[in-house]
DNA sequence: CTGTTAGCGCCTTCAT
DNA sequence: ATGAAGGCGCTAACAG
């Protein structure tokens, strides 16, 4: 327990030389003599030094925040993308502010603004439904990336997967497991998200020869109840189908809760397929078949190419792949 | 878009007081000749002034950041009320700033640490392992209030619900509903929350006039795993239930897994009691019969608790009352 | 390469 | 009640 702090000025002191060459190899972004290096950088661990980072945020006009645009409503999956930010960020010197934007553009623009008054140095969205355009404008007054959605224009500043050849694989699946005829139950249609699955789904019956039929294709709303309210919609317009494919797995649960309750078997009756591979989809019953998407690494990667691009350095981000997620919810037929 | 940065000094000069005065104002903790105290409220309105929190921190004032010792391990719940604390802050001039702790003490320790260094003007901590002695410690440093947790010694600084209660009346309706053989399955036995529910399912069974069977209790650790092993346990050593009681939904869902691999209906053969209402409990296949607490509403009153007492105010925290939901997985037998 | 000199924006004695 | 002056801990020119 230091009672009293120790300033860089201490440090100084200690290892004969200016605060100002403390500060340069605390910085590490002057040349210094490595002997006075070698005895700062001793100091500094003898006296358990920690610099202030208040003190250097008033100094050199950083804040060392960065704001991340959380979106607290929709699927446990951008919780954990937020994580991987945290992480990202938790061996830094950074620390993340939070605002949450609830999916609703109007809210997303206060809270973006409320982040910026708040002095942050870059900004980091996860998820959201602003406009491009609005963010267009933001770009260059903060570096800032995008996770979990890709955005046009914005390709080197968005860390996303590939939900097309995703949502693609998925529906192949069922296909491969002999179904023909498979419903889909799309997210909110203004989430690219959501269509670009729509668009894997179309690719994967295209692909194989089955023709769309725009009956087995419901709109929802990424939540459970949505998901129960497909499938209702489904039975009660009398369309047949042996296989259900999910925007997400909170869908995929609505559906299955609503296939419960009408007594529809699954999988022997229907097979259903999710996305997000969300913790509770191993322990449904029957566990779900559904698409895994590396949430963490995703968050993770975008703080770290948030710092890379404050420091003008490059960066490569890591290569995230999803990965289908066989369980019992799928049942071959023929 | 204020293009230039307006400060202390540019509203000292357009409303001719010295800087000091502006900051008393700003503090409103001198009295102030209200004249000027008008003059400079005009002009800190007119030219948009918002004060620069880091100089402010820095100066020895505040830093407007309170700090959130969060838990991202575990259920839910707690992600739940770490919502509740953001919303409970969100129309206030602090920001909330977080630290994970991991349900593990160091780490807990450190990211505490870590808050402080960063000059958090108060401390909501939200579950946690840590040893009250070590908080005993902290306490007079820093205003500091605990959630979903209850300390021995800090009633008045812990916002949380009455676990044993809840518990005794969950147990209860299992007991109501014609159930004898009752399992449960306990959470984290160090942690206060699953001995708390334990202790309500004694006291059900022993208001019933039970006798508690050791060997129907089984240690989980809150995890879904945990309970799907705490059924195995006990199909192994052949004890025969009606009834499981499981510390918190995630090891009620762990628990209907291990029944549906092995062939035993939910509800019919046994019946399921969780603890959390997470939000897919509702969509379990049967739809979990559990306990909702006010997580939300924790976290508020947690962040409102700790502003007044920081503003050395009273504060009557509301009404924090826990709900038996009703649902499918219970079978009345009999 | 390195020490010196100014601040960053605000708060806080200390006189007045 | 209020101005002036001195710092909080650190960074950023500016001369050497």
């Amino acid at each position: 327990m230091a009672r009293k702090k120790i300033t860089i000025k201490d440090i100084a002191e200690s290892a004969n030389v200016s605060k100002s060459t403390v500060s340069r190899v605390l910085n590490n972004n002057t040349p210094v003599n490595e002997e006075k290096r070698l005895a700062v950088l001793e100091a500094m661990e003898r006296l358990n030094y920690k610099p202030n980072v208040v003190a250097r945020s008033l100094a050199g006009g950083n804040s060392m925040t960065i704001g991340v645009l959380t979106q607290n409503i929709g699927s446990p999956f951008y919780d954990k993308v937020t994580q991987g930010v945290i992480q990202g960020l938790s061996d830094t010197d950074y620390s993340p502010i939070f605002a949450d934007g609830r999916w609703d553009p109007e809210i997303e623009t206060s809270a973006i603004k409320t982040l910026i008054d708040r002095n942050v140095d870059g900004l980091i969205m996860v998820g959201g439904n602003l406009p491009g355009s609005d963010l267009d404008s933001l770009r260059d007054s903060k570096p800032m990336v995008i996770v979990a959605r890709r955005l046009p224009g914005w390709d080197n500043k968005c860390i996303s997967v590939d939900n097309v050849a995703a949502a693609k694989d998925a529906t192949e699946y069922l296909i491969n497991s002999g179904h023909r005829k498979i419903a889909h139950i799309m997210g909110i249609p203004e989430h690219q998200d959501a269509r670009d699955r729509y668009m894997g789904y179309q690719a994967a019956l295209r692909d194989s020869g089955i023709a769309l039929d725009e009956d087995l294709v419901v709109k929802g709303n990424f939540s459970s109840q949505s998901g129960v309210l497909a499938i209702e919609s489904l039975l009660m317009k009398g369309v047949s189908f042996t296989g259900v494919f999910a925007g997400n797995d909170e869908m995929a649960f609505g559906a299955r809760l609503a296939m419960y309750r009408r007594g529809i078997r699954v999988p022997e009756d229907v097979s259903i397929v999710g996305y997000d591979d969300q913790p509770n989809s191993a322990f449904m019953t029957p566990p779900l078949t559904t698409v895994a998407q590396p949430a963490e690494p995703m968050g993770e990667a975008a703080a770290q190419a948030l710092l890379a691009f404050m420091r003008n350095q490059e960066f490569v981000p890591p290569r995230l792949d999803t990965e289908l997620i066989v369980r019992e919810s799928v049942h071959r037929i023929r």
